[in-house]
DNA sequence: ATTATTTATTAGACAGTGTTCGATTGGGCT
DNA sequence: AGCCCAATCGAACACTGTCTAATAAATAAT
């Protein structure tokens, strides 16, 4: 039994959330329960419930860390590279990102949000933080003229993208007998950046 | 208690799999089980389980007449239509189709196959068919040249369309504001289709 | 310092879930 | 009529998320 003393509030929420995390990493979506997350924190289900609310707002707030971290690492990946090569950098970590965290990158797919409960602007936020950067990145290629619609299109491509690796990590894509996902995705953006006069070579 | 006489092995199949259609198109993934099919056939649970062996095998079964049942809803829509107009038809066709059976789409998108199984062949082709008609709209549009990798290309504008879809119907356009989405994944479409030079008034 | 109050935490219950299995029971065959 | 196989059941098992009454602990008040 853990003592009230062993962990502030915000201590032993932080101590849920990265256990939440580990357990979502190891095993993903199905393996993943608020139970796990208790035993191993060595506290009881209860606490976990308390904290939290209900699974889904843990599930929520670990998905919103997904976001942020995902984020980071765009960022960071996009260091150096120019023109072209930005865009080409962003398709292809949206591919490797998943890749290489398959069942955290899934979680987020997974979460169901039942009808009435509406998601916290502050997990939101981390999500639309995403998409933001890659506005920024699509405004940046764009002629002048385009840029009006920059956030519409980013959004679009956006969700081509997310097609494409959705299709692959499902194993649609297996089905179907494609061969190299990012590769077509990545076409499939710039043939959208080059109808609109994005990237040609004057 | 249900006889053994109330229905055939085939016909109790049929039922288990109708009543659990009609369970997933009302309540959607979250509200379906293996216990109410059985509750509401008037079987017990170990009869449906000896049917289909687990749930997800019910599942894809469902999935697998979802992917009928829309691959014929298309081809019906096609009618008449030409050109440009059929590829169009498609695109609307995917949204409107997950729209008006939001619940027996997302169950597609919902079931996630253990590793260890593999889907079976006869349930895989269903969703093979819808694709090979789809691959066959887009050769058909394609200039000669250009037809050798058409099924390639009708994956990956497949992808890039559900990936609209599921941002759609699952709230992340919301999030992300976006209006139109339909006429946003048809805009994509025409982008790819143009860069072939297909469909271009000549 | 002792009491009172508030709050964190727990254990346990509840209604579900998928899956497994031994015990029946029914129908067809000899 | 008896036999046998397969269908069907019901109960058990190990899970799940959620809720609640009771308990323990830290803080406030006297």
């Amino acid at each position: 039994m853990a003592r009230r003393s062993d962990h502030g509030r915000d201590e032993l929420k932080a101590l849920i959330l990265d256990t939440g995390r580990q357990i979502m990493a190891e095993g993903g979506y199905a393996r993943f329960s608020a139970r796990e997350v208790a035993k191993r924190i060595g506290y009881s289900v209860g606490t976990v419930m308390h904290v939290f609310g209900n699974v889904d707002r843990l599930v929520m707030e670990i998905n919103a860390r997904t976001f942020r971290l995902w984020t980071e690492w765009l960022e960071h990946r996009l260091d150096g590279a120019k023109g072209r090569e930005r865009i080409l950098v962003l398709v292809q970590g949206y591919f490797d990102f998943a890749q290489i965290h398959r069942n955290l990158w899934a979680a987020i797919d997974e979460l169901r949000v039942p009808e009435g409960m509406l998601m916290e602007t502050a997990l939101a936020s981390e999500r639309v933080h995403l998409t933001d950067v890659i506005t920024r990145e699509v405004a940046a290629v764009l002629p002048g003229n385009g840029r009006a619609d920059a956030s519409a299109l980013a959004s679009s491509m956006i969700a081509a993208v997310h097609g494409h690796c959705a299709f692959q990590l499902g194993g649609t894509f297996t089905l179907m007998g494609v061969e190299k996902p990012a590769e077509l995705a990545a076409a499939r953006i710039m043939e959208t950046l080059s109808a609109r006069g994005a990237l040609t070579v004057s």
